[in-house]
DNA sequence: TCCAAATTGGTAGTTACTGTCAGTTGACGC
DNA sequence: GCGTCAACTGACAGTAACTACCAATTTGGA
């Protein structure tokens, strides 16, 4: 996340007719270095775990120097951790009908981020769990980034309601979130069913 | 947290008449010598900020070498995670009464666990959640935390409904009482009442 | 008092990550 | 084409959190 992408928006001057789609070569250097990188990372740690792949090894694999690798990548847990689902799900929730409860707009955020996501990115992202599960190091640093994101659900939430951020409910509504869907969450099966059930489950009060 | 407590529990012969109270000197100056670390790490946090201290000057400052302060503690986060009070909220839940609803359960079981803190406890507990809101390290580690924590007491309330501990219900349960617990609590007032409230507002559905 | 075991300190090494600085390369006006 | 400028890159040095290991000290028990 955070600065790759969305900073280097800065093209000026020229592009008569190119809009998105011809960024200059430099642009496109780049963006295949960091996709080297990604690749080459991840084929390492199948292939040798994640802690004893070396991020000099990483970079010597992608052909680059290690000062360089951390241009692209501020950190080792950074290359695992890009995610292209939370960003969606913050989206729609700022989409959701007003007329539903809290809750169910939150759930109908996630499902409508889950079905934008194509094959591929479905197949990434399954390879990415599995690597999470299986490294305790990842884990943490994978709830953090959740945590980050659903810092950013609390925040559409209390646009949403009208109250204060750091308003009690808003918090206390944020975390209760956070808590069921990483409780639901497993890597057996389909997310987007665990999350829904998880959802509605605490919109009925958490009955035993 | 692991090594350190529960497990040098192995007094061999003697000790007549001695219960628990007088666990050998050895052991005695362990236990100094880890609270001493411990507080020392906390005031050298609070004057220079978590991350800018370095495991050396906590080392120098309680007075041990490096090497002795990583047999104490396996990591610097160790020094702020260690968590007093989620034991005894554990503990609790496995003594409340059988006729209530599972959350009011673990309503009264943390409301009896902050009963029996006493007052430095409870500025301790403040001040460990204060840096650890304050750290971002700290937070992903916390999460770590956070997961342990959810597995104990979906065991708990997975023994008192009958369940399997890793049923989808008391995982998704366990999940989003912490998390609005962990969300509820903010520094500037009673632990406890926040604490209540919030798992009243969980037990309600999370209206927004 | 003496021995064995526990505890400790020191030293050397690994790894992630940061800062700096000079050399190169692509972009753009001419 | 061509020079200039900014961005990109790689090499280097340095920091800090650990880890492994061994020698010295201290402690508990006989």
């Amino acid at each position: 996340m955070s600065s790759g992408g969305a900073a280097a928006r800065h093209n000026r001057g020229m592009s008569q007719h190119a809009e998105s789609a011809a960024p200059g070569l430099r642009e496109r250097k780049k963006i295949r270095t960091r996709a080297t990188i990604r690749v080459e990372a991840m084929r390492l740690f199948r292939e040798n775990g994640y802690s004893s792949t070396t991020v000099e090894q990483i970079a010597e694999a992608a052909e680059v120097s290690p000062s360089t690798f951390f241009r692209y990548y501020p950190t080792k847990e950074a290359l695992v951790l890009t995610d292209d689902l939370d960003p969606l799900v913050v989206r729609a929730l700022a989409n959701a009908p007003t007329g539903v409860s809290a809750l169910t707009a939150v759930r109908m955020a996630f499902v409508d981020a889950l079905a934008g996501l194509d094959e591929r990115a479905l197949l990434l992202e399954r390879e990415r769990q599995a690597l999470v599960a299986s490294e305790p190091d990842l884990r943490s640093a994978m709830l953090d980034d959740f945590r980050r994101n659903l810092e950013l659900i609390a925040d559409a939430m209390a646009v949403r309601t009208g109250r204060a951020a750091d308003s009690f409910e808003v918090r206390v509504f944020a975390g209760a979130v956070i808590g069921a869907v990483q409780g639901s969450v497993d890597m057996t099966s389909n997310i987007a069913d665990q999350v829904t059930a998880a959802l509605e489950y605490l919109e009925q009060g958490l009955p035993l």
